[in-house]
DNA sequence: GCTTAGCACTCGCCTTTCGGGAGTGCTAAC
DNA sequence: GTTAGCACTCCCGAAAGGCGAGTGCTAAGC
C-alpha cells in the first residue's frame, strides 16, 4: 500500500474530489472545485493536475466531457492516506452508550439490536457474523427428562449463549441415572473451552462412556453435534433497504444482485468470517465476491476477553462515508467487546 | 360477495382476461383473446362484451388505446367464481412432503424452513406468523443454577418450544429450594396451558408464593414475563427478492414501499393476526396496510390439535397466480399442522 | 337482434433529432 | 509553473414523428 507518493498538491486536490463525490455522487469537475472550496488555484491548473491524476490512476472519468470521479485506487490512497478523522457526535456516542448500558436482554437480541443500531447511524445496510463458540467456555451441562421419551439437553455457555435439543430415546432412563450422567458432564466440562471437546475432553470420557449405559454416549453425540451445528455462526442483518437511497442502486438488477447476497448466508459467511484483523476496509474488486464488487466493506472484530470472537460491517456503495463509517463500526465494535466481556 | 351476477359468456372473458393479464402481465386485447382462446368469436364481439365488463366495474384501461386489465372487483369475482382449481405436481407434492418427513430438527428451523419452502414454491415472498403461545400447555418447568448468583429457568411446551432466561440473584439459594420450588412449579403447571397461568393457576399459587422464600416469587414473574414478551409471536419472512421478478416492481419506488412494510414487524403482525378463518385472500385496497394495497394476500392458518395457532401467507401483486398460490398456501398449512400436532 | 367486418381515431412508446451545457485538452501568454 | 481563452466532445433532456396495438362506432350479414 504505497502512501504519501503523491506531492501535497495531488493529495489535495484527490481529496477534494472524493469528498465532493461521496457527498453529491456526481462527477467533479475543474470549475466545481475551484468555485467550491477556494484553494487559490484556478481551473486551469486543477484540470492539469487532475490530468496528471488520471493518469497514475486515481482518477476516472465517466466519460470524456465529465468531471472525475475516484477510481478504486484513489478510494484506496484516499482511505489510506486522506481520509479525516470524523469524530462521532454526541448524539450518536449517546445513542451508543445508552443501548449498550441495558443489560437485561439476552444475548441474541442484543446482537440483532446492535446491527439493527449500526445500520441506522450509518444508513448502509450492516451485517454480523455472531460470537463464534470456539472460545466459550461451558458453564453448565445437564439432562432433563421431558416425558418418558423425551430428553432435553441444556449447554450453557459463559457468554450466556444457551444451547438446547431434544433426543428420543428408545427406552424410559431413570432420573438417577441422569442426574449422574448430569454431574459427570459437569464435573468434566464446567470451565473447559468447546474447542477441546473434541480433542482432548472426548478421550478423558471415555471410560465414563464405557461404564454407563446409552444415554452417556447419546448425550455426547448430541454435545459433538451441537457443537458442530453452531460451528456456522449465526448471521445478523439489518438495514438493507438503506442501500436504496444510493443512486448507485437505482437500477433494479444491481440492487438485484446485492440482495441476492444477503440472502446467501453461506456468502456473507465466507465475506466476514474471513476478517481477523482489526478494522479493515475493503473497496470495489478488493472483495472477492462478485456480487460485492461495486461495493465497499468496513469492518472490525469484537472480542471477549481479548479473543475475536465475531466481526460486524458496513456494506455500501465505494461511493462511501468512508471517514463516519469508519468510527461507528469502530466504536460499536470496541462497546460490544466491553459488554460481551463484562457478563 | 356477488356471485353468478355475470352471463357465462361475460365470465367467460373475465377469466380469460385474467388468466392471460396474470401470465403475460400485459393488458390484453380482444384481438389477442380471439386468436389465442379460440373462443369462437369475433373481435368486435369480444370488445362489446369487454366495453361492458369495463362498465360493470369488472375490467378497466390503464389508457384508452391498451387492452384490458382486471380491476379491483374484477379479481375478487375472479377468485370467488371462475378461478381453477390448480392441483399440485407430483413434484411439488413430493418437495413438501419430504420435507416434512424430517423430525429431527429444532422447531425454530422448521417453521423458517416452511417460510422458505412456501416462497421457493410460489416464487412470491412468503411471511408466517410463528405459532401463538396461547393454547400452548407447559411441559416442564425448571429453575437450574448456573453460578452463586445467576438462575436459569427454563419452560418447555407440548409443541416442544423451548424458553429461557436467566436471572441475576440476590444471594446465593440452596440446590435443595430450587429443586421444592421446580417440583412444585411442574406439579402445578404441567399440562396446564399458558393461558390459563395468569388467570387462575396465579391465584393457586398464591400461597405456595407466601411459604416460600423470594425464589418463588421471581420465578413466577418471570414466567409471567417470558409469556408476555412471547405474547407477540415471531414473524419468519423469506423470499422478498421473488418480488423484484414482477414488472409492478420494476420502480424502485414500489418496490421500497413493501420493503419497508416487511421490515416493520408491527405491521406484518397486524396484517397477519387478524386473519381467524380458513384460507383468505384479500385483493388490493381490501388490504388495511398502505403499502400493500397494490398487492394481493393469500393466508391460510395453521392448527395445533385442531386450535389454530398460526398463520402463513404469500404476498404478491394483484396480478398474482391465485389458483397457484392458493393450493400451495394451503397444502403447506395443512402439512404444517399435522406435523406440529404430532409433535 | 345478435354478430361481425370495416374503418377512422386515439394514444402510449420507441426512435430520432437537436440544442444546451458542463467539462475537457490544448495553446499561448503572463 | 499558472492561467485565460477557445475549440471540441458528448451526455442529457425535450421535442417531434412514426408505428402499432387497440378501441368505438357504423352498417351489413346471418
Amino acid at each position: 500500500m504505497s502512501r504519501r507518493e503523491l506531492d501535497p498538491r495531488k493529495e489535495l486536490i484527490l481529496k477534494v474530489v472524493t469528498d465532493d463525490y461521496i457527498e453529491s455522487a456526481e462527477p467533479v469537475g475543474s470549475r466545481t472545485i475551484a468555485r467550491k472550496y477556494n484553494l487559490g488555484l484556478s481551473p486551469a491548473t486543477i484540470r492539469n493536475e487532475m490530468a496528471d491524476l488520471e493518469e497514475g490512476g486515481y482518477l476516472k472519468q465517466p466519460h470524456v466531457s465529465a468531471g472525475r470521479i475516484p477510481s478504486q485506487q484513489g478510494y484506496r490512497y484516499y482511505v489510506d492516506a486522506l481520509m479525516p478523522q470524523k469524530e462521532l457526535t454526541e448524539e450518536e456516542l449517546t445513542l451508543i452508550r445508552s443501548y449498550f448500558e441495558d443489560r437485561s436482554r439476552e444475548i441474541d437480541s442484543i446482537l440483532q439490536q446492535t446491527v439493527k443500531i449500526l445500520a441506522q447511524l450509518t444508513r448502509y445496510p450492516s451485517i454480523m457474523l455472531g460470537p463464534t463458540l470456539k472460545p466459550a467456555v461451558f458453564k453448565h451441562v445437564q439432562l432433563i427428562p421431558l416425558s418418558a421419551r423425551d430428553l432435553l439437553i441444556l449447554i450453557v455457555t459463559d457468554m450466556g449463549i444457551i444451547e438446547n435439543r431434544v433426543i428420543a430415546l428408545d427406552s424410559p432412563v431413570a432420573q438417577g441415572d441422569l442426574d449422574r450422567v448430569s454431574y459427570i458432564l459437569n464435573k468434566r466440562l464446567r470451565g473447559r473451552p468447546f474447542i477441546d471437546f473434541k480433542s482432548s475432553v472426548l478421550r478423558e470420557l471415555r471410560e465414563e462412556i464405557k461404564a454407563n449405559n446409552g444415554i452417556f454416549q447419546k448425550a455426547v453425540n448430541l454435545i459433538l453435534n451441537t457443537l458442530e451445528t453452531r460451528d456456522k455462526e449465526r448471521i445478523y442483518l439489518d438495514g438493507i433497504i438503506n442501500i436504496l437511497d444510493h443512486p448507485e442502486f437505482k437500477q433494479v438488477e444491481k440492487f438485484k444482485l446485492l440482495m441476492e447476497l444477503m440472502e446467501e448466508e453461506e456468502k456473507l459467511y465466507r465475506l466476514l468470517s474471513s476478517r481477523q484483523q482489526g478494522l479493515k476496509i475493503s473497496i470495489g474488486e478488493e472483495n472477492q465476491e462478485e456480487a460485492a464488487q461495486e461495493c465497499s466493506l468496513i469492518t472490525a472484530n469484537y472480542e471477549v476477553g481479548g479473543q475475536v470472537v465475531g466481526t460486524i460491517g458496513v456494506l455500501g456503495p465505494t461511493r462511501m462515508e468512508y471517514a463516519h463509517v469508519v468510527s461507528v463500526v469502530d466504536y460499536i465494535a470496541q462497546k460490544l467487546s466491553e459488554f460481551l466481556s463484562s457478563l
